[in-house]
DNA sequence: TAGTGGTCTAGACCACGCC
DNA sequence: GCGTGGTCTAGACCACTAG
Protein backbone atom coordinates (compact mmCIF):
# COMPACT_ATOMS: atom_id res chain seq x y z
CA UNK A 1 0.00 0.00 0.00
CA UNK A 2 2.53 2.60 1.05
CA UNK A 3 4.92 0.58 -1.05
CA UNK A 4 2.49 0.74 -3.93
CA UNK A 5 1.45 -2.37 -5.78
CA UNK A 6 1.97 -3.02 -9.46
CA UNK A 7 -1.15 -1.17 -10.53
CA UNK A 8 -2.84 -4.05 -12.32
CA UNK A 9 -5.38 -6.48 -10.91
CA UNK A 10 -2.82 -8.67 -9.19
CA UNK A 11 -4.24 -9.16 -5.71
CA UNK A 12 -1.85 -11.73 -4.29
CA UNK A 13 1.11 -9.85 -5.68
CA UNK A 14 0.10 -6.71 -3.86
CA UNK A 15 -0.60 -8.66 -0.69
CA UNK A 16 2.74 -10.37 -0.64
CA UNK A 17 4.42 -7.08 -1.45
CA UNK A 18 2.95 -5.47 1.65
CA UNK A 19 3.70 -8.61 3.64
CA UNK A 20 1.19 -8.58 6.49
CA UNK A 21 0.97 -11.28 9.13
CA UNK A 22 -1.65 -13.85 8.13
CA UNK A 23 -1.71 -17.15 9.89
CA UNK A 24 -4.87 -18.52 8.37
CA UNK A 25 -4.22 -19.90 4.92
CA UNK A 26 -1.73 -18.38 2.55
CA UNK A 27 -2.38 -14.65 2.38
CA UNK A 28 -4.44 -11.70 3.54
CA UNK A 29 -6.60 -9.89 0.98
CA UNK A 30 -5.72 -6.30 0.31
CA UNK A 31 -9.06 -4.96 1.56
CA UNK A 32 -8.47 -6.64 4.95
CA UNK A 33 -5.05 -5.03 5.14
CA UNK A 34 -6.68 -1.70 4.40
CA UNK A 35 -9.32 -2.45 7.03
CA UNK A 36 -6.61 -3.13 9.58
CA UNK A 37 -4.73 0.05 8.69
CA UNK A 38 -7.91 2.08 9.14
CA UNK A 39 -8.68 0.25 12.39
CA UNK A 40 -5.17 1.03 13.63
CA UNK A 41 -5.82 4.71 13.08
CA UNK A 42 -9.07 4.45 15.00
CA UNK A 43 -7.33 2.63 17.85
CA UNK A 44 -4.55 5.20 17.95
CA UNK A 45 -7.08 7.98 18.30
CA UNK A 46 -6.16 9.67 15.04
CA UNK A 47 -9.88 9.76 14.25
CA UNK A 48 -12.05 10.32 17.30
CA UNK A 49 -15.61 9.10 17.77
CA UNK A 50 -18.00 11.21 15.73
CA UNK A 51 -15.28 12.45 13.38
CA UNK A 52 -15.71 12.21 9.64
CA UNK A 53 -13.21 10.02 7.80
CA UNK A 54 -11.64 11.12 4.51
CA UNK A 55 -13.74 10.21 1.48
CA UNK A 56 -13.26 6.91 -0.31
CA UNK A 57 -11.53 8.78 -3.10
CA UNK A 58 -9.08 10.49 -0.76
CA UNK A 59 -8.33 7.28 1.10
CA UNK A 60 -7.78 5.35 -2.12
CA UNK A 61 -5.18 7.92 -3.24
CA UNK A 62 -3.53 8.05 0.19
CA UNK A 63 -3.26 4.26 0.45
CA UNK A 64 -2.49 3.53 -3.17
CA UNK A 65 -5.38 1.16 -3.76
CA UNK A 66 -8.54 1.42 -5.81
CA UNK A 67 -11.68 3.06 -4.51
CA UNK A 68 -13.44 -0.30 -4.66
CA UNK A 69 -10.93 -1.82 -2.27
CA UNK A 70 -11.31 1.06 0.18
CA UNK A 71 -15.07 0.63 -0.07
CA UNK A 72 -14.80 -3.05 0.82
CA UNK A 73 -12.66 -2.22 3.83
CA UNK A 74 -15.09 0.47 5.00
CA UNK A 75 -18.05 -1.86 4.46
CA UNK A 76 -16.37 -4.42 6.69
CA UNK A 77 -15.83 -1.81 9.42
CA UNK A 78 -19.42 -0.70 8.98
CA UNK A 79 -20.67 -4.29 9.41
CA UNK A 80 -18.82 -4.40 12.73
CA UNK A 81 -20.45 -1.09 13.71
CA UNK A 82 -17.04 0.52 14.02
CA UNK A 83 -17.89 3.21 11.51
CA UNK A 84 -21.24 4.52 10.28
CA UNK A 85 -21.78 5.46 6.66
CA UNK A 86 -24.35 7.92 5.36
CA UNK A 87 -24.99 8.38 1.68
CA UNK A 88 -24.40 11.97 0.69
CA UNK A 89 -22.73 12.83 4.02
CA UNK A 90 -19.70 10.69 4.59
CA UNK A 91 -18.21 7.98 6.81
CA UNK A 92 -18.02 8.64 10.54
CA UNK A 93 -16.44 6.97 13.55
CA UNK A 94 -19.26 5.26 15.44
CA UNK A 95 -20.30 6.86 18.73
CA UNK A 96 -22.00 5.40 21.77
CA UNK A 97 -25.09 7.51 21.50
CA UNK A 98 -28.30 6.45 23.16
CA UNK A 99 -29.57 4.54 20.13
CA UNK A 100 -26.47 2.41 19.78
CA UNK A 101 -26.42 1.62 23.49
CA UNK A 102 -30.07 0.67 23.37
CA UNK A 103 -29.93 -1.54 20.30
CA UNK A 104 -26.47 -3.06 20.42
CA UNK A 105 -25.78 -3.32 24.14
CA UNK A 106 -29.12 -3.48 25.92
CA UNK A 107 -31.25 -6.53 25.27
CA UNK A 108 -34.05 -6.06 27.81
CA UNK A 109 -37.46 -5.50 26.24
CA UNK A 110 -41.03 -5.22 27.43
CA UNK A 111 -43.79 -7.68 26.64
CA UNK A 112 -44.42 -6.03 23.30
CA UNK A 113 -40.80 -6.61 22.36
CA UNK A 114 -39.81 -2.93 22.50
CA UNK A 115 -36.44 -2.06 23.99
CA UNK A 116 -36.79 0.12 27.06
CA UNK A 117 -34.25 2.71 28.10
CA UNK A 118 -33.16 2.10 31.70
CA UNK A 119 -32.91 4.95 34.19
CA UNK A 120 -30.24 4.96 36.88
CA UNK A 121 -31.86 5.56 40.26
CA UNK A 122 -28.82 4.81 42.44
CA UNK A 123 -25.12 4.81 41.69
CA UNK A 124 -22.09 4.16 43.85
CA UNK A 125 -18.39 4.14 42.98
CA UNK A 126 -15.56 2.83 45.11
CA UNK A 127 -12.02 1.58 44.75
CA UNK A 128 -11.38 -2.07 45.63
CA UNK A 129 -8.94 -4.95 45.42
CA UNK A 130 -9.63 -7.24 42.48
CA UNK A 131 -10.26 -10.93 42.87
CA UNK A 132 -7.65 -13.15 41.26
CA UNK A 133 -10.12 -13.95 38.47
CA UNK A 134 -10.78 -10.26 37.82
CA UNK A 135 -7.07 -9.51 37.86
CA UNK A 136 -6.39 -12.23 35.33
CA UNK A 137 -9.29 -11.36 33.02
CA UNK A 138 -8.57 -7.64 33.01
CA UNK A 139 -4.84 -8.25 32.63
CA UNK A 140 -3.95 -6.13 35.67
CA UNK A 141 -0.42 -5.61 36.89
CA UNK A 142 0.26 -7.00 40.39
CA UNK A 143 -1.36 -4.99 43.18
CA UNK A 144 -3.29 -2.84 40.72
CA UNK A 145 -6.69 -1.74 41.95
CA UNK A 146 -10.12 -1.72 40.38
CA UNK A 147 -13.14 0.48 40.44
CA UNK A 148 -16.42 -1.06 41.46
CA UNK A 149 -19.62 0.59 40.38
CA UNK A 150 -22.98 -0.46 41.76
CA UNK A 151 -26.06 0.83 40.02
CA UNK A 152 -29.76 0.27 40.52
CA UNK A 153 -31.66 0.81 37.33
CA UNK A 154 -35.35 1.25 36.68
CA UNK A 155 -37.50 0.37 33.72
CA UNK A 156 -40.76 2.29 33.40
CA UNK A 157 -40.33 3.63 36.90
CA UNK A 158 -39.75 0.29 38.65
CA UNK A 159 -36.29 -0.87 39.83
CA UNK A 160 -35.54 -3.95 37.78
CA UNK A 161 -31.76 -4.17 37.57
CA UNK A 162 -29.08 -4.57 40.21
CA UNK A 163 -25.80 -4.04 38.41
CA UNK A 164 -22.14 -4.28 39.38
CA UNK A 165 -19.35 -3.10 37.09
CA UNK A 166 -15.63 -3.71 37.54
CA UNK A 167 -13.00 -1.61 35.76
CA UNK A 168 -9.23 -1.39 35.83
CA UNK A 169 -8.09 1.62 37.81
CA UNK A 170 -5.12 1.95 35.46
CA UNK A 171 -7.31 2.21 32.38
CA UNK A 172 -9.75 4.60 34.04
CA UNK A 173 -7.57 6.89 36.18
CA UNK A 174 -9.47 9.51 38.13
CA UNK A 175 -12.82 7.95 37.33
CA UNK A 176 -14.15 9.26 40.65
CA UNK A 177 -13.91 12.81 39.31
CA UNK A 178 -16.85 12.01 37.04
CA UNK A 179 -19.26 11.16 39.86
CA UNK A 180 -22.20 11.23 39.47
CA UNK A 181 -21.65 8.89 36.53
CA UNK A 182 -23.83 9.46 33.49
CA UNK A 183 -26.54 6.96 32.60
CA UNK A 184 -24.71 6.08 29.39
CA UNK A 185 -21.42 4.90 30.80
CA UNK A 186 -19.89 3.73 27.50
CA UNK A 187 -20.06 7.30 26.30
CA UNK A 188 -18.02 8.25 29.36
CA UNK A 189 -15.38 5.59 28.57
CA UNK A 190 -15.23 6.93 25.04
CA UNK A 191 -14.99 10.63 25.80
CA UNK A 192 -12.69 10.68 28.77
CA UNK A 193 -10.71 7.45 28.69
CA UNK A 194 -10.09 6.83 24.99
CA UNK A 195 -11.83 3.49 25.35
CA UNK A 196 -14.38 2.46 22.76
CA UNK A 197 -16.43 -0.60 23.59
CA UNK A 198 -16.73 -2.45 20.29
CA UNK A 199 -18.38 -5.71 21.28
CA UNK A 200 -19.40 -7.76 24.30
CA UNK A 201 -20.20 -11.32 25.32
CA UNK A 202 -22.90 -12.23 27.80
CA UNK A 203 -23.70 -15.38 29.78
CA UNK A 204 -27.19 -15.78 31.22
CA UNK A 205 -28.26 -17.89 34.17
CA UNK A 206 -31.32 -18.16 36.40
CA UNK A 207 -30.46 -17.71 40.07
CA UNK A 208 -32.19 -16.98 43.35
CA UNK A 209 -32.40 -13.44 44.63
CA UNK A 210 -29.93 -12.74 47.41
CA UNK A 211 -30.93 -10.72 50.45
CA UNK A 212 -29.34 -7.72 48.81
CA UNK A 213 -31.20 -8.32 45.54
CA UNK A 214 -34.44 -8.61 47.47
CA UNK A 215 -33.75 -5.31 49.16
CA UNK A 216 -32.76 -3.48 45.99
CA UNK A 217 -35.39 -4.94 43.71
CA UNK A 218 -38.17 -5.10 46.26
CA UNK A 219 -38.80 -8.79 45.75
CA UNK A 220 -38.75 -11.79 48.05
CA UNK A 221 -35.59 -13.71 48.72
CA UNK A 222 -35.35 -16.78 46.47
CA UNK A 223 -37.33 -14.97 43.78
CA UNK A 224 -35.97 -16.18 40.42
CA UNK A 225 -33.55 -13.65 38.97
CA UNK A 226 -31.94 -13.46 35.55
CA UNK A 227 -28.20 -13.05 36.07
CA UNK A 228 -26.30 -11.58 33.13
CA UNK A 229 -22.51 -11.66 33.14
CA UNK A 230 -20.90 -9.44 30.54
CA UNK A 231 -17.38 -8.98 29.25
CA UNK A 232 -16.93 -5.85 27.14
CA UNK A 233 -14.08 -5.52 24.66
CA UNK A 234 -12.36 -2.45 23.23
CA UNK A 235 -11.51 -1.81 19.58
CA UNK A 236 -8.15 -3.54 19.98
CA UNK A 237 -9.81 -6.61 21.49
CA UNK A 238 -8.78 -5.94 25.09
CA UNK A 239 -11.24 -6.85 27.83
CA UNK A 240 -12.05 -3.54 29.52
CA UNK A 241 -15.19 -4.08 31.58
CA UNK A 242 -16.69 -6.85 33.69
CA UNK A 243 -20.34 -6.53 34.56
CA UNK A 244 -22.89 -8.57 36.43
CA UNK A 245 -26.54 -7.59 36.14
CA UNK A 246 -29.25 -9.22 38.21
CA UNK A 247 -32.62 -8.63 36.71
CA UNK A 248 -36.27 -9.18 37.53
CA UNK A 249 -38.05 -10.69 34.55
CA UNK A 250 -41.70 -10.53 35.50
CA UNK A 251 -42.59 -7.59 33.28
CA UNK A 252 -39.55 -7.62 31.02
CA UNK A 253 -37.38 -10.18 29.29
CA UNK A 254 -34.04 -10.59 27.57
CA UNK A 255 -34.50 -10.60 23.79
CA UNK A 256 -32.17 -12.56 21.55
CA UNK A 257 -32.29 -12.84 17.78
CA UNK A 258 -31.00 -16.01 16.16
CA UNK A 259 -29.92 -15.37 12.59
CA UNK B 1 -34.10 -8.65 -15.52
CA UNK B 2 -36.23 -10.92 -17.67
CA UNK B 3 -37.18 -7.73 -19.46
CA UNK B 4 -33.53 -6.91 -19.87
CA UNK B 5 -32.15 -3.56 -18.88
CA UNK B 6 -30.35 -1.15 -21.14
CA UNK B 7 -26.95 -2.76 -20.69
CA UNK B 8 -25.13 0.28 -19.42
CA UNK B 9 -24.47 1.29 -15.82
CA UNK B 10 -27.92 2.74 -15.28
CA UNK B 11 -29.06 1.20 -12.01
CA UNK B 12 -32.24 3.13 -11.34
CA UNK B 13 -33.36 2.72 -14.93
CA UNK B 14 -33.14 -1.04 -14.68
CA UNK B 15 -34.83 -1.01 -11.30
CA UNK B 16 -37.77 1.03 -12.44
CA UNK B 17 -38.06 -1.07 -15.56
CA UNK B 18 -38.56 -4.22 -13.52
CA UNK B 19 -40.89 -2.35 -11.20
CA UNK B 20 -40.68 -4.20 -7.87
CA UNK B 21 -42.59 -3.17 -4.79
CA UNK B 22 -40.38 -1.00 -2.57
CA UNK B 23 -42.00 1.04 0.15
CA UNK B 24 -38.86 2.36 1.73
CA UNK B 25 -37.51 5.30 -0.21
CA UNK B 26 -37.66 5.66 -3.94
CA UNK B 27 -36.41 2.43 -5.48
CA UNK B 28 -35.01 -1.03 -4.94
CA UNK B 29 -31.44 -1.72 -6.07
CA UNK B 30 -31.03 -4.31 -8.77
CA UNK B 31 -29.03 -6.66 -6.57
CA UNK B 32 -31.87 -6.78 -4.03
CA UNK B 33 -34.31 -7.59 -6.82
CA UNK B 34 -31.98 -10.40 -7.88
CA UNK B 35 -31.74 -11.53 -4.26
CA UNK B 36 -35.53 -11.66 -4.03
CA UNK B 37 -35.82 -13.62 -7.27
CA UNK B 38 -33.30 -16.15 -6.03
CA UNK B 39 -35.08 -16.32 -2.67
CA UNK B 40 -38.36 -16.93 -4.46
CA UNK B 41 -36.84 -19.94 -6.17
CA UNK B 42 -35.61 -21.25 -2.85
CA UNK B 43 -39.04 -20.74 -1.28
CA UNK B 44 -40.76 -22.48 -4.20
CA UNK B 45 -38.51 -25.49 -3.75
CA UNK B 46 -36.87 -25.17 -7.16
CA UNK B 47 -33.54 -25.55 -5.38
CA UNK B 48 -33.67 -27.93 -2.43
CA UNK B 49 -31.46 -27.78 0.66
CA UNK B 50 -27.99 -29.03 -0.15
CA UNK B 51 -28.37 -28.43 -3.88
CA UNK B 52 -25.76 -26.48 -5.80
CA UNK B 53 -26.93 -23.27 -7.41
CA UNK B 54 -25.88 -22.31 -10.94
CA UNK B 55 -22.59 -20.46 -11.07
CA UNK B 56 -22.44 -16.68 -10.88
CA UNK B 57 -21.68 -16.60 -14.58
CA UNK B 58 -24.67 -18.75 -15.48
CA UNK B 59 -27.01 -16.76 -13.24
CA UNK B 60 -25.79 -13.45 -14.64
CA UNK B 61 -26.61 -14.61 -18.17
CA UNK B 62 -29.97 -16.08 -17.16
CA UNK B 63 -31.04 -12.93 -15.34
CA UNK B 64 -29.51 -10.40 -17.69
CA UNK B 65 -27.37 -8.63 -15.10
CA UNK B 66 -23.66 -8.44 -14.53
CA UNK B 67 -21.76 -11.05 -12.58
CA UNK B 68 -20.95 -8.44 -9.94
CA UNK B 69 -24.62 -7.83 -9.29
CA UNK B 70 -25.33 -11.55 -8.95
CA UNK B 71 -22.40 -11.76 -6.56
CA UNK B 72 -23.83 -8.99 -4.40
CA UNK B 73 -27.18 -10.78 -4.27
CA UNK B 74 -25.55 -14.09 -3.35
CA UNK B 75 -23.39 -12.39 -0.73
CA UNK B 76 -26.54 -10.97 0.85
CA UNK B 77 -28.15 -14.43 0.94
CA UNK B 78 -24.95 -15.82 2.35
CA UNK B 79 -24.92 -13.21 5.13
CA UNK B 80 -28.42 -14.38 6.08
CA UNK B 81 -27.15 -17.99 6.09
CA UNK B 82 -29.66 -18.89 3.40
CA UNK B 83 -26.94 -20.12 1.05
CA UNK B 84 -23.40 -21.25 1.75
CA UNK B 85 -20.53 -20.39 -0.59
CA UNK B 86 -17.32 -22.34 -0.99
CA UNK B 87 -14.45 -21.05 -3.06
CA UNK B 88 -13.62 -23.56 -5.75
CA UNK B 89 -16.79 -25.60 -5.19
CA UNK B 90 -19.85 -23.46 -5.68
CA UNK B 91 -22.89 -21.97 -3.95
CA UNK B 92 -25.23 -24.31 -2.08
CA UNK B 93 -28.62 -24.06 -0.40
CA UNK B 94 -27.95 -24.04 3.35
CA UNK B 95 -28.90 -27.21 5.23
CA UNK B 96 -29.74 -27.75 8.87
CA UNK B 97 -26.83 -30.00 9.58
CA UNK B 98 -25.58 -30.51 13.10
CA UNK B 99 -23.09 -27.65 12.95
CA UNK B 100 -25.64 -25.09 11.85
CA UNK B 101 -28.14 -26.20 14.49
CA UNK B 102 -25.46 -26.01 17.14
CA UNK B 103 -24.08 -22.61 16.24
CA UNK B 104 -27.07 -20.72 14.91
CA UNK B 105 -29.94 -22.17 16.89
CA UNK B 106 -28.54 -23.52 20.13
CA UNK B 107 -27.06 -21.01 22.53
CA UNK B 108 -26.40 -23.17 25.60
CA UNK B 109 -22.73 -23.50 26.47
CA UNK B 110 -20.68 -24.97 29.28
CA UNK B 111 -18.53 -23.01 31.69
CA UNK B 112 -15.68 -22.93 29.22
CA UNK B 113 -17.97 -21.29 26.68
CA UNK B 114 -18.12 -24.32 24.37
CA UNK B 115 -21.45 -25.16 22.77
CA UNK B 116 -22.69 -28.57 23.84
CA UNK B 117 -24.79 -30.84 21.66
CA UNK B 118 -27.97 -31.84 23.50
CA UNK B 119 -29.16 -35.44 23.49
CA UNK B 120 -32.86 -36.25 23.50
CA UNK B 121 -33.61 -38.71 26.29
CA UNK B 122 -37.41 -38.58 26.14
CA UNK B 123 -39.77 -37.52 23.38
CA UNK B 124 -43.53 -37.47 23.15
CA UNK B 125 -45.83 -36.33 20.35
CA UNK B 126 -49.56 -35.74 20.56
CA UNK B 127 -52.25 -33.84 18.74
CA UNK B 128 -53.97 -31.05 20.67
CA UNK B 129 -56.24 -28.05 20.42
CA UNK B 130 -54.33 -24.78 20.16
CA UNK B 131 -54.80 -21.94 22.58
CA UNK B 132 -56.20 -18.77 21.04
CA UNK B 133 -52.76 -17.19 21.24
CA UNK B 134 -51.15 -20.13 19.45
CA UNK B 135 -53.87 -20.12 16.82
CA UNK B 136 -53.32 -16.44 16.17
CA UNK B 137 -49.54 -16.58 16.11
CA UNK B 138 -49.37 -19.62 13.84
CA UNK B 139 -52.12 -18.23 11.59
CA UNK B 140 -54.26 -21.35 11.91
CA UNK B 141 -57.62 -21.74 10.22
CA UNK B 142 -60.56 -22.11 12.64
CA UNK B 143 -60.69 -25.49 14.38
CA UNK B 144 -57.28 -26.49 13.01
CA UNK B 145 -55.22 -28.69 15.34
CA UNK B 146 -51.64 -28.54 16.49
CA UNK B 147 -48.94 -31.03 17.33
CA UNK B 148 -47.37 -30.79 20.73
CA UNK B 149 -43.94 -32.28 21.23
CA UNK B 150 -42.43 -32.67 24.68
CA UNK B 151 -38.76 -33.49 24.87
CA UNK B 152 -36.35 -33.94 27.72
CA UNK B 153 -32.82 -33.20 26.67
CA UNK B 154 -29.54 -33.95 28.32
CA UNK B 155 -26.21 -32.15 28.26
CA UNK B 156 -23.18 -34.25 29.12
CA UNK B 157 -25.43 -37.02 30.39
CA UNK B 158 -27.56 -34.90 32.72
CA UNK B 159 -31.15 -33.84 31.89
CA UNK B 160 -31.03 -30.07 31.64
CA UNK B 161 -33.83 -29.07 29.28
CA UNK B 162 -37.57 -29.53 29.47
CA UNK B 163 -38.87 -28.49 26.07
CA UNK B 164 -42.32 -28.09 24.53
CA UNK B 165 -42.80 -27.47 20.82
CA UNK B 166 -46.05 -26.49 19.09
CA UNK B 167 -46.57 -26.92 15.35
CA UNK B 168 -49.46 -26.46 12.95
CA UNK B 169 -50.99 -29.79 12.02
CA UNK B 170 -51.73 -28.38 8.56
CA UNK B 171 -48.12 -27.50 7.90
CA UNK B 172 -46.81 -30.79 9.28
CA UNK B 173 -49.38 -33.39 8.13
CA UNK B 174 -48.63 -36.93 9.24
CA UNK B 175 -45.88 -35.82 11.58
CA UNK B 176 -46.67 -38.80 13.81
CA UNK B 177 -45.35 -41.12 11.12
CA UNK B 178 -41.87 -39.87 11.92
CA UNK B 179 -41.93 -40.96 15.57
CA UNK B 180 -39.42 -41.39 17.11
CA UNK B 181 -38.48 -37.87 16.09
CA UNK B 182 -34.82 -37.25 15.28
CA UNK B 183 -32.67 -35.21 17.60
CA UNK B 184 -32.24 -32.55 14.92
CA UNK B 185 -35.86 -31.63 14.34
CA UNK B 186 -35.19 -28.73 11.92
CA UNK B 187 -33.66 -31.23 9.55
CA UNK B 188 -36.94 -33.15 9.70
CA UNK B 189 -38.95 -30.02 8.90
CA UNK B 190 -36.66 -29.40 5.97
CA UNK B 191 -36.61 -32.90 4.49
CA UNK B 192 -40.20 -33.95 4.88
CA UNK B 193 -42.24 -30.80 5.18
CA UNK B 194 -40.56 -28.35 2.81
CA UNK B 195 -40.08 -26.00 5.73
CA UNK B 196 -36.72 -24.33 6.20
CA UNK B 197 -36.24 -22.50 9.47
CA UNK B 198 -34.31 -19.38 8.51
CA UNK B 199 -34.27 -17.37 11.73
CA UNK B 200 -35.74 -17.28 15.21
CA UNK B 201 -36.44 -14.88 18.05
CA UNK B 202 -36.07 -15.80 21.71
CA UNK B 203 -37.26 -14.23 24.95
CA UNK B 204 -35.56 -15.24 28.20
CA UNK B 205 -36.94 -15.07 31.70
CA UNK B 206 -36.04 -16.50 35.09
CA UNK B 207 -38.89 -18.50 36.61
CA UNK B 208 -39.45 -21.06 39.36
CA UNK B 209 -39.41 -24.73 38.54
CA UNK B 210 -42.89 -26.22 38.41
CA UNK B 211 -43.64 -29.62 39.92
CA UNK B 212 -43.28 -31.09 36.46
CA UNK B 213 -39.94 -29.31 35.88
CA UNK B 214 -38.70 -30.61 39.21
CA UNK B 215 -39.68 -34.13 38.24
CA UNK B 216 -38.12 -33.96 34.78
CA UNK B 217 -34.97 -32.09 35.70
CA UNK B 218 -34.46 -33.72 39.05
CA UNK B 219 -34.35 -30.44 40.93
CA UNK B 220 -36.34 -29.00 43.78
CA UNK B 221 -39.55 -27.08 43.19
CA UNK B 222 -38.94 -23.32 43.14
CA UNK B 223 -35.42 -23.92 41.81
CA UNK B 224 -34.60 -21.00 39.50
CA UNK B 225 -35.08 -22.03 35.88
CA UNK B 226 -34.18 -20.21 32.68
CA UNK B 227 -37.28 -20.13 30.48
CA UNK B 228 -36.63 -19.59 26.78
CA UNK B 229 -39.55 -18.83 24.49
CA UNK B 230 -38.77 -19.16 20.82
CA UNK B 231 -40.56 -18.27 17.61
CA UNK B 232 -39.03 -19.83 14.52
CA UNK B 233 -39.62 -18.38 11.06
CA UNK B 234 -39.47 -19.98 7.62
CA UNK B 235 -37.74 -18.60 4.53
CA UNK B 236 -40.89 -16.71 3.54
CA UNK B 237 -41.12 -15.12 6.99
CA UNK B 238 -44.01 -17.28 8.25
CA UNK B 239 -43.98 -18.27 11.92
CA UNK B 240 -43.79 -22.07 11.85
CA UNK B 241 -42.77 -23.19 15.32
CA UNK B 242 -43.45 -22.12 18.89
CA UNK B 243 -41.14 -23.51 21.53
CA UNK B 244 -40.72 -23.14 25.26
CA UNK B 245 -37.58 -24.51 26.86
CA UNK B 246 -37.09 -24.62 30.60
CA UNK B 247 -33.47 -25.01 31.45
CA UNK B 248 -31.30 -25.62 34.48
CA UNK B 249 -28.37 -23.22 34.50
CA UNK B 250 -26.14 -24.49 37.25
CA UNK B 251 -23.53 -26.09 35.01
CA UNK B 252 -24.47 -24.40 31.74
CA UNK B 253 -25.54 -20.97 30.57
CA UNK B 254 -27.10 -19.17 27.64
CA UNK B 255 -24.42 -17.42 25.59
CA UNK B 256 -25.18 -14.21 23.72
CA UNK B 257 -22.81 -12.16 21.59
CA UNK B 258 -23.38 -8.42 21.34
CA UNK B 259 -21.86 -7.02 18.18
C1' DT C 1 -24.14 22.73 -7.39
C1' DA C 2 -20.56 20.11 -5.39
C1' DG C 3 -19.33 16.20 -2.85
C1' DT C 4 -20.44 11.97 -0.64
C1' DG C 5 -21.58 7.09 -0.54
C1' DG C 6 -24.32 3.45 -3.38
C1' DT C 7 -24.96 0.75 -7.56
C1' DC C 8 -23.73 -1.36 -11.79
C1' DT C 9 -20.79 -2.88 -15.25
C1' DA C 10 -16.62 -5.01 -17.47
C1' DG C 11 -12.57 -7.47 -17.42
C1' DA C 12 -8.40 -9.35 -15.33
C1' DC C 13 -6.16 -12.36 -12.24
C1' DC C 14 -5.82 -15.32 -7.93
C1' DA C 15 -6.93 -19.15 -4.60
C1' DC C 16 -9.17 -23.26 -4.10
C1' DG C 17 -11.41 -27.87 -4.93
C1' DC C 18 -11.89 -31.55 -7.75
C1' DC C 19 -10.97 -34.60 -11.58
C1' DG D 1 -6.58 -28.51 -16.14
C1' DC D 2 -10.89 -26.71 -15.50
C1' DG D 3 -14.54 -24.49 -13.10
C1' DT D 4 -15.75 -22.26 -8.97
C1' DG D 5 -15.94 -18.27 -5.92
C1' DG D 6 -12.76 -14.28 -4.18
C1' DT D 7 -10.15 -10.08 -5.11
C1' DC D 8 -8.82 -5.98 -7.48
C1' DT D 9 -9.19 -2.46 -10.70
C1' DA D 10 -11.38 1.22 -13.59
C1' DG D 11 -14.97 4.01 -14.87
C1' DA D 12 -19.77 5.42 -15.30
C1' DC D 13 -23.97 6.89 -13.38
C1' DC D 14 -27.43 7.37 -9.48
C1' DA D 15 -29.26 8.89 -4.86
C1' DC D 16 -28.73 11.68 -1.12
C1' DT D 17 -27.06 15.74 1.75
C1' DA D 18 -25.76 20.14 2.40
C1' DG D 19 -24.36 24.78 1.31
Amino acid sequence: MTNSNDGNGGAATASIATGRANMQLGYTPLYLQVRQQLLDKLISGEWLPGAMLPSEQQLSVQMGVSQGTVRKALDALSADRIVVRHQGRGTFVAEHDQRRTLFQFFKIADDKGDRVLPETVYSQLRRAEPSTAESRLLGLRPKAGVWRIVRHRALKGRVMLNEQITLSEDRFPGLDVHVPLPNNIYELYERHFATTVARAAEQLRAVSASAQDADVLGCGETTPILQIDRQAFALNGALVELRRSRCLTEQFHYASDLR
